[in-house]
DNA sequence: ACATTATAATGGTTAAACCATTGATGTCAA
DNA sequence: TTGACATCAATGGTTTAACCATTATAATGT
């Protein structure tokens, strides 16, 4: 590595330094998993102090561009692209309260449609199979009945991501990682049903899956919403 | 403001100084507007240095908490909730080729049907008045042919917004706000339209007006999917 | 009354030192 | 040989104290 980057100038010259390395990380020109240069060394290349240089790695930190390791071997590396940062968005959102969980729950209606919705238009007999792998864990936790509920619901989220994947588009992947994330934790505390709604919840996900491999759209899609709305009933009933 | 803080702790006392603070804001304990105790006083009440400090107030400005101005009566103000965030994840999203434009136009058309769709289920006597409004632009653009098709574009994005302020949903509000955000620059960049399109595209948002005054909310959903599509075919011919 | 100029408050930058964590290496005893 | 422990060096984390740059406000002059 060497030649990359120019003194750094602007006003702000810690911005300065942020757009330069975002910049050769996005290109590329720095490939995942890869180290960059020590602090000490950094401040060389950019002619800058430590502390201003600093300044910039904290931003691209919380960027998730870059992770930092501290001691010996360690140092900032470059990471790969993930739904960190929407997901913590997410998060600041609802506890500033500009965002409530109905709003989350409805938005994850849309979004679980939209995305089963394509899934059944795309889905190849491998996908098929994984999700009848998922359906066949899902139907282990049934049978262990309620005192499984816990698994149940990991399950039942990673049906839903594997369902995203197969639709094929990542920016939908990363969402609803997104909303899991978040709207999970409210599940977890809020949410405590019967053996009833189990299997009520456990023929959603047949229906969703077989329509998917029936490529039929129109029934996964409003399958998948009236799934997530089940449980978006749910959490209203336990707030009262 | 006193004794909100505490002396600052953990591994990284920067880290331990965002919590803080962004907690204080999130919890509503320092109102949107107000400014931070200068850096020099926070070093105090935190008993931190300047250097440390200052890494924790880039981190909350990364995260858009707080808004940074320079010279006498400046420093760190508290921001109001926006989808800076969202928006600027998904333009590196974008750049670093996780996702790529037409995944992001395919994002877009099941959000905006779904956001249409519950406009449609939503709208005022008023709501449908402010449309009527902004149709009514649009059709000065649209007499003004071809060459306001700039203008036409802008107004269509303000249709866009409007709906998905009558869809009540403001996290629909903040992800439609980024990915027109990030989607604007291309259209921008690749879209040159006939008399044709422009017709056809006012005509798009007359029925979804329509749809939206009449409560159909299929209609106006399947209506404003279509619409989106038709932008992303246009940017999909002129790639080739 | 208005334009100009000083002042002071505030963020931006630098420098040099020291502390804390961590992986690698070497040492010694069982 | 092998395992436990000590040492070392690389690297990030923190502190200090100064100085620079920007800007709103107050003082000054015309």
């Amino acid at each position: 590595m060497k030649n990359i980057f120019h003194k750094a100038e602007q006003k702000r010259v810690y911005q300065d330094v942020v757009d330069q390395i975002q910049t050769a990380i996005l290109s590329g020109e720095i490939p995942k998993g890869n180290k960059l240069p020590a602090e000490r060394h950094l401040c060389e290349m950019f002619q800058t102090s430590r502390g201003t240089l600093r300044e910039a790695l904290r931003i691209l930190e919380q960027k998730s561009l870059i992770e930092i390791r501290l001691g010996a071997g360690g140092g900032a590396f470059v990471k790969d692209a993930n739904a960190e940062l929407i997901a913590e968005n997410l998060a600041m959102l609802i506890q500033s309260d500009a965002v409530s969980l109905e709003h989350l729950a409805e938005f994850r209606e849309g979004v679980e449609g939209a995305v089963s919705g394509l899934a059944a238009q795309r889905a190849s007999a491998l996908d098929c199979k994984e999700l009848e792998a998922l359906m066949e864990e899902a139907g282990k936790c049934r049978e262990q009945g309620i005192k499984e509920w816990g698994s149940f619901v990991r399950v039942d989220e990673k049906v839903h991501q594997a369902i995203a994947k197969i639709a094929g588009n990542p920016l939908y992947s990363f969402v609803l990682t997104s909303v899991h994330t978040n709207i999970g934790r409210y599940y977890d505390k809020f949410l405590f049903v019967g053996p009833h709604e189990l299997e009520e919840n456990y023929q959603d996900l047949r229906v969703i899956v077989d329509a998917i491999a029936n490529h039929d759209s129109e029934t996964a899609s409003r399958m998948a919403k009236k799934h997530v709305r089940r449980f978006a009933e749910y959490m209203k009933q336990k707030k009262r």
